[in-house]
DNA sequence: GAGCTCACG
DNA sequence: ACGTACGTGAGCTCC
């Protein structure tokens, strides 16, 4: 028969061939990876978790030959999981089943050979393969996560089977011998096991009532079904031998179900395995749009780059900068990149510490230039930032990384100038987790920047990046429709953003020390108060340990448990809190002990030379557009209990000032009666009526005066709930009712208010259609959870698109309110200034003889900062330190 | 470094 | 049946 083997050539003895089983490692990949996702909402984790366990094969394994073998499913099969799941017939999961065409690319792509064939599962394709490698004298390695293959196994051929525990891969290789040793019997003898055993999940029935124990008990004596059957009157225990007789049939269906086909036959010549360039260029395109960004490393560095450093040129003395700066101030665009003197200098000051040099990359009579000006020998650093200050007042567009950050470098500018590469990554998919330069340049220019390279390089690669992101950057932000976000919001933020970092928030440090010290004594008495009542002493702030003293030691009723333990969370303890004193002391304890080490402590640490506290408000981490707050957050100062409160006091204003707080009031509340156009919601705003009331009043049918405070904050949480993606569950869980009448709410709220029902599916539709929402803006938010088929998962993406619009588009209003507030202060050349934003809030620093402007100001701005279809409202209110002014 | 808990809007 | 409200950041414990 031919079997495309020549066989009487040695071209292939003692050569190696790595069979794999597709289906098989892509599903372990699959539930051994977390759910990963590209910017286009694809699944990528199976893909990414396939060729990792691949590469780690052909590292370990160096073989000359490989081939992927696949099911090839009849239609009526195609939704159903490869043979794992056969037996139980569930779905294959949607995430998955969009990566096995791309799996399939991609190795296409590295020009692996892949085999399926009609008819023919991938279990007789690698028996058949591995069969005939063999006899033509070579080693053979396959690769499965199915113990099915183990009946291969040889001297020659290892089965190898990859395991993952704890998240590390580890592989488990069985060569003839280690079958033996593991199973006690012969891989061909496991075969019949197996049909002894049965698998469900194989479809292989088995003989009833004979397990793995009795099965290799069998085997070991008897060796084959048929041997055995033959001595069935003597075999052992009795239980099994009647059952044997009484199922031979069954048994030997099973053994040929079980039983992998060696001798198939189909087209295939073992030369087309040959391992060649796995690293392409297509293969690098595919590993691109799945951002395998780690996998890229394994890729030469891509010719682009080579020429790219040819025009590297540095810059030493001041007439060659001169020049530089002349040229490119006419230019369009200009990636800017400067470089610091690291040496010497603590990583916690690199910020503030002196510039080395910095990188111009342009183009000038259509050639790309890329510069480095390098400090010393004549130029001094305060001369660059002198030519960059005037640069920016040039036509030129200045493109740079993060510009809030550089802008303490630049003496004046121009803030119309700058483009923020950073931003404009953040706004094109606000889910990433970083945006680095060489994020950037891998998605946006297919360009490598190897982090192996030299710092000079690397600068003047990012430089280069920097100029040529501003026009892709742009481009896409124009096709994503949000130029006018960018251009209007985002880019103009940086500097209301960078002005409120820069004015920081006076603390006063001594009073601030006194209130953590008596917290610290409240904390030492609670403490002994506890271990008394416990009558034990232990870590009140390890959950681990407070849920076996409270539970075990105590005995007390326990609630949900978390993972690890029993969950210790405030809302389980106050349930118990009333019966047990204890527990209200821990509770106590917490408040206290949260209390003084995040915030007396804490922001201590944080207290400058200036007595201020110079936090970080970032423009480029969350999900929705709001902006969020590090080193320390000020944006979750205490308010609801007034032992936290008081910790305002210690915010104040420098002398001759005052704070001025506003806050928008019901800001999502009245964006949504906005984007839903609801009559009776708008009708309600308009009116100025107390929407929760009125809320109260149509869902409960009670008249308006004579709606009770338990109904007004029901509906209260209703209102809450819907503007988070209502769900009964979370409602029942917020109010401590039960879901059926969480659910009532929610029905009777909705038909109260239908354009908010309509809206919030329109919102899951468009999601589900399109793979992400948009605030009225343009602000775009991916859901590529709406996709899974874990109803947990989807449910998560249908509140995150019926939330993300509202939440947006508050927080793209606010920052509107900042930017003008900011630009009117400092216009109209007041001191005044912005010092806090905490979402729908604004704190402000007002020289007393400024109050009145400032409030004018205020509310001027934060009211109209967009003209919805609601009015918008902003409270205002003063006080000599934060407390008061709230 | 993950998990838990808790501070805010 | 599944097991949650949306969005954050920080401190603590424990592996």
């Amino acid at each position: 028969m031919e079997r495309g083997l020549t066989m009487n050539e040695k071209q292939f003895q003692d050569q190696k061939i790595v069979l794999i089983d597709g289906h098989s490692i892509l599903n372990r990949a699959f539930y051994g990876l977390p759910d990963l996702t590209n910017a286009e909402g694809l699944h990528t984790n199976a893909v990414y978790g396939f060729l990792n366990i691949l590469f780690k094969i052909l590292e370990e394994e160096k073989p000359e030959y490989l081939t992927v073998a696949f099911d090839v499913h009849a239609p009526t099969f195609r939704h159903e999981m490869y043979k794992e799941y056969k037996g139980t017939r569930k779905p294959m999961a949607e995430e998955l089943r969009q990566q096995v065409p791309v799996i399939k690319e991609v190795l296409k792509a590295m020009g692996i050979r892949l085999i399926e064939q009609a008819g023919l599962e991938a279990d007789d394709l690698i028996g058949t393969l591995s069969r005939r490698c063999e006899e033509a004298g070579m080693q053979v390695v396959v690769l499965s996560g199915d113990r099915d293959f183990l009946q291969l196994a040889t001297k020659k051929v290892k089965i190898r089977i990859p395991k993952t525990k704890q998240g590390r891969t580890e592989v488990e290789d069985y060569l003839e011998e280690d079958v033996k040793e593991k199973y006690q019997v012969t891989p061909k003898e496991f075969i019949d096991v197996k049909a002894l055993m049965g698998d469900t999940s194989d479809n292989i029935p088995g003989v009833p009532s004979i397990g793995e124990k009795t099965a290799t008990k069998i085997i070991v004596e008897y060796q084959t079904i048929e041997n055995a059957y033959a001595h069935v009157d003597e075999l052992k225990p009795p239980r099994a031998a009647k059952a044997l007789k009484e199922h031979y049939d069954l048994a030997q269906m099973s053994k040929e179900l079980a039983t992998i086909n060696v001798h198939a036959d189909f087209p295939y010549e073992v030369e087309e395995g040959k391992i060649g360039e796995l690293f392409t260029a297509e293969a690098y395109e595919w590993f691109q749009k799945l951002e395998f960004k780690n996998l890229l490393g394994k890729f030469e560095i891509q010719a682009p780059a080579s020429e790219i450093e040819d025009s590297f040129v540095t810059v030493t003395d001041p007439a060659g900068m001169d020049a530089v700066f002349e040229k490119a101030a006419g230019a369009g665009t200009v990636g800017v990149v400067l470089e610091r003197n690291t040496e010497n200098v603590l990583p916690l000051f690199a910020a503030m510490s002196g510039i080395s040099g910095a990188v111009l990359a342009f183009s000038a009579d259509g050639k790309d230039e890329i510069v480095s000006i390098q400090t010393g020998n004549g130029i001094s650093a305060d001369a660059l930032m002198e030519r960059l200050s005037a640069l920016t007042e040039s036509r030129a567009q200045i493109s740079m990384f993060d510009v809030k950050k550089e802008l303490p470098h630049v003496r004046t500018c121009r803030r119309e100038n700058f483009f923020d590469v950073h931003v404009a990554a953040y706004l094109l998919n606000p889910l990433k987790s970083s945006y680095e330069p060489d994020d950037v340049a891998r998605e946006y220019l297919d360009l490598t920047i190897d982090a192996k390279l030299s710092e000079e390089k690397k600068s003047c690669y990012e430089a280069y990046t920097m100029y040529r992101a501003a026009d892709v950057l742009r481009e896409k932000l124009k096709e994503y429709g949000m130029e006018a976000l960018f251009d209007e919001i985002e880019m103009p933020l940086v500097f209301a953003l960078f002005d409120m970092e820069q004015a920081g928030v006076k603390v006063e440090a001594e009073a601030l020390k006194e209130y953590g010290q008596d917290l610290g004594v409240q904390i030492e008495r609670l403490e002994a108060e506890i271990f008394e009542l416990a009558g034990e002493t232990f870590n009140i702030n390890s959950p681990k340990q407070l849920g076996v003293v409270l539970f075990e030691h105590l005995e007390l009723p326990h609630g949900k448990k978390t993972k690890t333990g029993y969950s210790t969370a405030a809302d389980i303890l106050e349930k118990l809190a009333p019966d047990y004193p204890v527990v209200s002391k821990i509770l106590e304890y917490r408040q206290l002990a949260k209390l003084k080490s995040t915030y007396a402590d804490g922001l201590v640490n944080f207290i400058s030379e200036d007595h201020r506290i110079h936090g970080t408000f970032n423009q480029t981490v969350t999900a929705t557009g709001r902006i969020s707050s590090t080193e320390p957050n000020l944006q979750n100062i205490p308010i609801r209990m007034e032992l936290g409160r008081q910790i305002r006091k210690v915010f104040v204003p420098e002398e001759g000032f005052v704070f001025v707080d506003a806050d928008y009031s019901q800001i999502e509340l009245r964006i949504l009666a906005h984007c839903s156009d609801d009559e009776a919601l708008i009708q309600a705003y308009k009116e100025a009526k107390d929407i929760h009331r009125t809320t109260a009043s149509q869902v409960f049918h009670t008249p308006f005066d004579e709606v009770t405070d338990l109904q007004r904050r029901n509906a209260k949480a209703v209102n809450f709930g819907i503007v988070y993606g209502i769900s009964s569950f979370g409602l029942s869980q917020d109010l401590s009712i039960t879901r059926k009448e969480a659910a009532e709410y929610i029905d009777r709220y909705f038909e109260t208010y239908p354009g908010v029902k309509a809206y919030l599916d329109g919102e899951v539709a468009f999601a589900k259609e399109h793979g992400y929402v948009t605030t009225i803006f343009g602000r775009r938010r991916p859901v590529p959870e709406l996709s899974s088929s874990n109803f947990m998962q989807r449910s998560f993406g249908e509140r995150v698109a019926m939330n993300s619009p509202i939440q947006g588009a508050a927080a793209d209003i606010m920052k509107i309110a900042m930017i003008r507030v900011n630009q009117r202060l400092r216009e109209e050349q007041m001191e005044s200034r912005i010092v806090i934003q905490v979402h729908d809030e604004l704190l402000v620093e007002a020289r007393i003889d400024e109050v009145e402007k400032v409030k004018e100001i205020l509310k001027e701005e934060m009211e109209h900062a967009a003209d919805l279809k609601v009015p918008l409202i902003a409270d205002m209110s003063v006080g000599s330190n934060w407390y008061e002014a709230k």
